[in-house]
RNA sequence: GUGGGGGUAGCUCAAGCGGUAGAGCACUGGGUUGUGGCCCCAGAGGUCGCGGGUUCGAGUCCCGUCCCUCACCCCA
């Protein structure tokens, strides 16, 4: 046997995970403040959820899912994305019922199946939110404005994109028009694209193969397919992100590989960042509650790829030495050290000690790497004195505290 | 699924034409009979990805294979 974790799918170590902790902490608090409740989704959906939430035709579903059977025979599926999910718990425990909007948050570990490469692993770790029950553009601009706000605490250049893909009343005009273009002109295409034709014809606008390029750049142009009430929604999308100062650049060629998405969508995008270089996507989908079996419920949200977040190399506030760690010399002082350590994490306090049987040196060593801003030190010494000995590790100095003084005085200590 | 690059110490990397495998960082101990960071000294740590071949001799050359990585594609 060899101990490795599988292709794309790679362990966060420390200090890597305290990184990571610390980014998605921020992110939990900022959606909390913005009025967003955390659902704790399952790993685990019946396939059908994504297969007709995200769509057959996609990638996705074709080719990048983690899918097997379990013991009664059923398909399962490692979820490739969030929302599918969310939409299904949003049905099934009937969420409408007690009110809308409904406005959730969500991280967690997600699954593709794809060659893994930079910004592209098997396992991704995604947070985000969900908007659920309003068709206003006040919903867009919110969500939008939400992510924005994510990448600037966090200190990261991202460039936005915005689009409208239309709805059910003018993209099918659009894709007829599509189609009727790309008509005699199949030669000129990829294979993916040829058969995209038929199956998902808006995925040519973003197909990066240079013929297709060519064959695309005299295509009609969304936007002017647009119906007058999705054209007024991204208007007065736009218009909001305006009075937020919130810089964009609208793309018509913008679109999303899931099918559920409709008018409203967008993607930040770090230039700096490579091939994989869309930090985080979203969008409206006023369809993908009613085809889970729900009633009629527009949304939108976004969801962001944690991982080419941390490749983006956010900036975070540093954390300074803090706790105690207690040093112990002798067998009998060990003993005593064991109690004290344990009674100052009671007190809420961090704290350590050696169970290496190091030297006192080698102890202090430790507490230095380890972070922490004090050592309480006890020996021969001390133990004959009824007293310890707290040296400050970043003053340098260090002074007797009688021992039953040790906890105000830490506790005091802490509180600065 | 298709290409390019690469696998030598825990990490980052060296080893002219084949001739006893090294450095920096990290780690452990010592320099201080009980005191961190800096410095000095010492130590530990390697199936040279794996298998086969050529050779007196292979990290080095040949064949195969696995893995990693970047890119296409896809997307967060």
């Amino acid at each position: 046997m060899e101990a490795k974790s599988p292709k794309g799918i790679a362990d966060i170590l420390p200090p890597e995970s305290g990184r990571w902790r610390r980014v998605m902490d921020m992110g939990s608090a900022l959606f909390r403040a913005y009025g967003y409740e955390e659902i704790m989704l399952p790993v685990l959906e019946h396939t059908e959820i994504f297969a007709r939430g995200i769509g057959e035709g996609t990638d996705i579903v074709r080719k990048e899912m983690f899918t097997f059977e379990d013991k009664g025979g059923r398909s399962l599926t490692l979820r490739p994305e969030a929302t599918a999910g969310v939409a299904r718990a949003f049905v099934q425990h009937r969420l409408d019922k007690s009110g809308l909007p409904v406005k959730l948050y969500y991280r967690g570990p997600m699954f593709r199946h794809e060659r893994p490469q930079a910004g592209r692993y098997r396992q991704f770790t995604q947070l985000g939110v969900e908007l659920m029950g309003s068709s206003h553009p006040s919903a867009d601009a919110e969500v939008i404005l939400l992510c924005r706000e994510f990448f600037s605490l966090l200190g990261i250049e991202s460039v936005l994109v915005v689009n409208s893909v239309g709805d059910r009343a003018c993209r099918p005009a659009y894709v007829d028009a599509l189609r009727a273009y790309l008509r005699g002109r199949e030669g000129e295409l990829c294979a993916d694209c040829r058969r995209r034709m038929e199956e998902n014809p808006l995925r040519l606008l973003d197909c990066k193969e240079k013929t297709c390029g060519g064959v695309m750049r005299g295509a009609p142009d969304l936007g002017e397919f647009i119906c007058t009430a999705c054209r007024e929604h991204f208007r007065r999308v736009e218009e909001l992100l305006r009075v937020a100062e919130v810089e964009f650049r609208v793309d018509s060629r913008l679109v999303r590989g899931l099918d559920y998405y409709t008018r409203t969508v967008f993607e930040f995008q770090d230039p700096a960042l490579g091939a994989q270089n869309s930090l985080a996507a979203g969008g409206r989908y006023d369809y993908l509650v009613e085809e889970m079996g729900g009633e009629p419920t527009p949304a939108v949200g976004f969801s962001i790829g944690l991982d080419r977040v941390m490749n983006a190399e956010p900036r975070l506030a540093g954390e300074g030495e803090e706790g105690v760690y207690v040093v112990a010399i002798g067998e009998e002082a060990r003993r005593k050290a064991f109690v004290v350590a344990w009674r100052i994490r009671g007190m809420g306090i961090r704290a350590d000690l050696d169970h290496m049987e190091r030297s006192p040196k080698a102890q202090m060593r430790e507490a230095d790497r380890g972070g922490f801003r004090y050592c309480l030190i006890m020996g021969g010494e001390e133990l004959e004195g009824g007293y310890l000995t707290l040296r400050d590790m970043k003053e340098g100095t260090q002074e007797r505290v009688e021992e039953d003084a040790v906890w105000e005085t830490l506790r005091g200590r802490m509180a600065c």
